[in-house]
RNA sequence: GGUCGGAUGGCCGAGUGGCUAGGCUCAGCUCUGCAAAAGCUGCUACAGCGGUUCGAAUCCGCUUUCGACCUCCA
C-alpha cells in the first residue's frame, strides 16, 4: 500500500507525512469566531479536517485533534477605532459577551454534530487562555521582537523579516507590503503598517477586558492560536489546518510569533482548504452573500429551492477536492442528494447481501476490477486526501452490488474474499473515513406497523388485479411522502422523505 | 497596482504527457400490471493562439477571462 502524502502549503508541494512522534499525530485547526451563526463556508474546513483526522486514525495514528473557539473578538486595526466583533454584537443583542459566545458556540456544536463531525480532543477557548497568551507576549517582548505603545503591544515584523523568512507561507515579500502600504494615518501607533497587535489596550466602553502587564486590554487575534496550539500540541507539531483565507495574515503571523517565542517554526505541515463560492464569489460575511447552516437545513433562504440534509452538504463537499473552490448551486446540491441516495442504498443492499461461499471467482475480470477499485481507495486518500476519487470508485462498484441483487450479476461472480473486501471497503470508507450517515431517521415501530398493514392490503388488491386500489394506496402514500417500491422478489420496500 | 490560483462535455466536478474519472440531467432498451428502483447502451469535453514532443486537456510562452489574498473572514 502507498503511504500518506499531502500538499504542504508551506513548501508548496506534496510531501510524505512523517509524524514527529511515531504513531502519534497532532492536528490543530483554526476554529470559528463565535460572534455569529455559522454559514455554509464554515462547513468546508471542519468537514475537510474531520476527514483528515478520521483518516489519520484509520492509518493507526493516535490523533490529538485540537480546534479552538475564538470567543474574544478580533478588531479592525486600521482606519477607524478598534471594533471588537464580539463586543459589538453583544451590545446589539443585549447579551453579556460570554452569553453571546456561548449561544453561538452551542449552535456551532449542534450544526457540526448534524454533519457527523467528530468532536476535537481539545477545544480550547481564547478567553480561557489569557494567561498563556500574556506569557507568550512577554517572551516575545523579552526577545526584543515586540514593543509597547499606550498599553498595546505590537509585533515588530520588519525586524523579524531581517532575520527570518517572513512571508514564505503566504508568498509575500515584505518590501512590497511596506511600499504598497505607505499611506499611514497619523493616528497609528505601529512603527510599520505591517506590524500586528499582540495585545490591544481596551477603550473604556469595551466590555471584554483583562488585566495585563500593559494595562487592561484584550489579546490580538493571532496570538491565541500560537499560545493554545503550543500548549496542547507542543512547540512543534505535525499539522496545522484552516481556510486559505487565513494564510495571511493569520498563519503568517502565527509562524512569526512562535518562531520568536520558541526559537523555531511551529508547524511541520500546513494545510489549507479552498473556499466555497456563490456565483463565483467567495461566500463570506463581508460579501453579504452567506447562507447560514440553519437556513440550509430548513430551506429558508431566498436562494434555496429546498432544504438540504446535512449529509448532502457533507457529501457535496467531499465530492470535490479540498484544494479546489466549490461553487454553490441548487442544481449541484440536488445532484449530490440523488447521488448520495443511490450510493447509500447500494451500501445498505451490500450489507444485507450474503455470499454463496465460492472461493474462486466466477467472473475473473469483474473480480479483478473490484479488487483494484477497493485497493485504489487507499491510494487516493494517501494522495492528498482525494475523497472525490474515492467516491468515484465507490460509484464504480455500486452497479456490481445492485447487479447482484437485481440478478444481472451472478451471486458467485466475485470470490468470497473479494466480496468481503467489497463490503469492508464500503463500510470503512463511507462511514469511518468519509463520515457519512444514513439520511433517513430510523422510523418508529408504530409507523412500521401502519405501513405494513397498508402494504398487505395493497398486496391483496394486486393479487386480485385490482390495480386501481393498489395504485391509489401507492399514490396517496407518495403524496404523504412515503415512496413504495415493488421489489423483484415480491416484497415491498419504502422510503420516507 | 502587487502576489497567487483557475478556465474541462447540458450542469457539477476528478485528473495523468499517449489507455475516453465519477455524479446529475437527457435519450433508448431490459425488467415490471403500471410506476419507481435497478441493469445495459448512447451523448467523448478540456478558453483562444503559438511552441516543445512521435504524441498534450495534461509541459512552455502569449492572449482573453474569472477569482482569491494584500482589512475581518473558514
Amino acid at each position: 500500500m502507498s503511504e500518506l502524502h499531502f500538499y504542504n502549503s508551506y513548501t508548496r508541494q506534496k510531501e510524505k507525512f512523517v509524524s514527529i512522534t511515531p504513531g502519534y499525530a497532532g492536528l490543530y485547526v483554526c476554529g470559528p469566531t463565535v460572534s455569529g451563526e455559522s454559514h455554509m463556508g464554515h462547513a468546508r474546513p471542519y468537514i475537510t479536517f474531520d476527514v483528515v483526522q478520521r483518516y489519520l486514525k484509520y492509518l493507526g495514528y493516535k490523533v490529538r485533534y485540537v480546534r479552538n473557539i475564538t470567543d474574544a473578538g478580533h478588531f479592525e486595526e486600521e482606519g477607524r477605532e478598534a471594533v471588537d466583533k464580539v463586543d459589538e454584537k453583544a451590545k446589539l443583542e443585549k447579551l453579556e459577551p460570554m452569553e453571546l459566545v456561548q449561544k453561538y458556540t452551542n449552535l456551532f456544536h449542534h450544526a457540526f454534530h448534524l454533519f457527523n463531525c467528530d468532536d476535537p480532543a481539545i477545544e480550547p477557548t481564547a478567553t480561557g487562555h489569557i494567561i498563556e497568551q500574556i506569557t507568550m507576549i512577554e517572551t516575545i517582548l523579552e526577545k526584543g521582537y515586540a514593543y509597547v505603545v499606550n498599553g498595546s503591544v505590537y509585533f515588530d515584523v520588519k525586524k523579524y523579516a531581517e532575520n527570518y523568512p517572513y512571508g514564505k507561507l503566504s508568498g509575500r515579500i515584505l518590501e512590497d507590503q511596506l511600499e504598497t502600504t505607505r499611506d499611514l494615518d497619523g493616528q497609528d501607533e505601529k512603527r510599520n503598517k505591517v506590524d500586528f497587535a499582540l495585545w490591544k489596550s481596551a477603550p473604556p466602553q469595551h466590555l471584554m477586558r483583562w488585566k495585563s502587564p500593559w494595562g487592561e486590554g484584550f489579546p490580538g487575534w493571532h496570538i491565541e492560536c500560537s499560545a493554545m496550539s503550543s500548549k496542547y500540541l507542543g512547540d512543534v507539531f505535525d499539522i496545522h489546518g484552516g481556510g486559505m483565507d487565513l494564510q495571511f495574515p493569520h498563519h503568517e503571523s502565527e509562524i512569526a510569533q512562535s518562531t520568536i517565542a520558541h526559537g523555531h517554526s511551529p508547524v511541520r505541515y500546513w494545510m489549507h482548504n479552498n473556499m466555497i463560492t456563490i456565483n463565483g464569489k467567495k461566500m463570506g460575511r463581508s460579501y453579504n452573500n452567506i447562507i447560514k447552516l440553519s437556513e440550509l437545513f430548513s430551506g429558508s433562504h431566498p436562494l434555496l429551492d429546498q432544504p438540504y440534509h446535512p449529509m448532502v452538504i457533507r457529501f457535496y463537499i467531499l465530492q470535490t477536492h479540498y484544494r479546489s473552490t466549490l461553487d454553490f448551486s441548487n442544481e449541484a446540491l440536488q445532484a449530490s442528494e440523488r447521488a448520495l441516495r443511490r450510493l447509500w442504498e447500494a451500501y445498505e443492499i451490500l450489507q444485507k447481501l450474503t455470499h454463496k461461499g465460492n472461493a474462486e471467482a466466477e467472473d475473473k475480470d469483474l473480480d479483478a476490477k473490484v479488487i483494484t477499485f477497493c485497493r485504489e481507495c487507499d491510494d487516493f486518500m494517501n494522495d492528498d486526501f482525494n475523497s472525490a476519487k474515492v467516491i468515484a470508485n465507490l460509484f464504480e462498484m455500486a452497479p456490481v452490488v445492485n447487479g447482484i441483487k437485481g440478478g444481472q450479476v451472478s451471486p458467485g461472480a466475485l470470490a468470497s474474499g473479494t466480496f468481503l473486501l467489497l463490503k469492508t471497503t464500503f463500510q470503512v470508507f463511507l462511514e469511518d473515513i468519509l463520515g457519512l450517515q444514513p439520511m433517513q431517521a430510523t422510523q418508529s415501530g408504530k409507523l412500521d406497523n401502519v405501513l405494513s398493514l397498508l402494504i398487505d392490503i395493497r398486496k391483496d388488491a394486486k393479487k386480485r388485479k385490482d390495480f386501481a386500489t393498489s395504485d391509489q394506496i401507492r399514490n396517496k402514500l407518495a403524496e404523504a411522502g412515503v415512496m413504495l417500491k415493488d421489489e423483484k422478489d415480491g416484497t415491498v420496500s419504502y422510503t420516507i422523505e
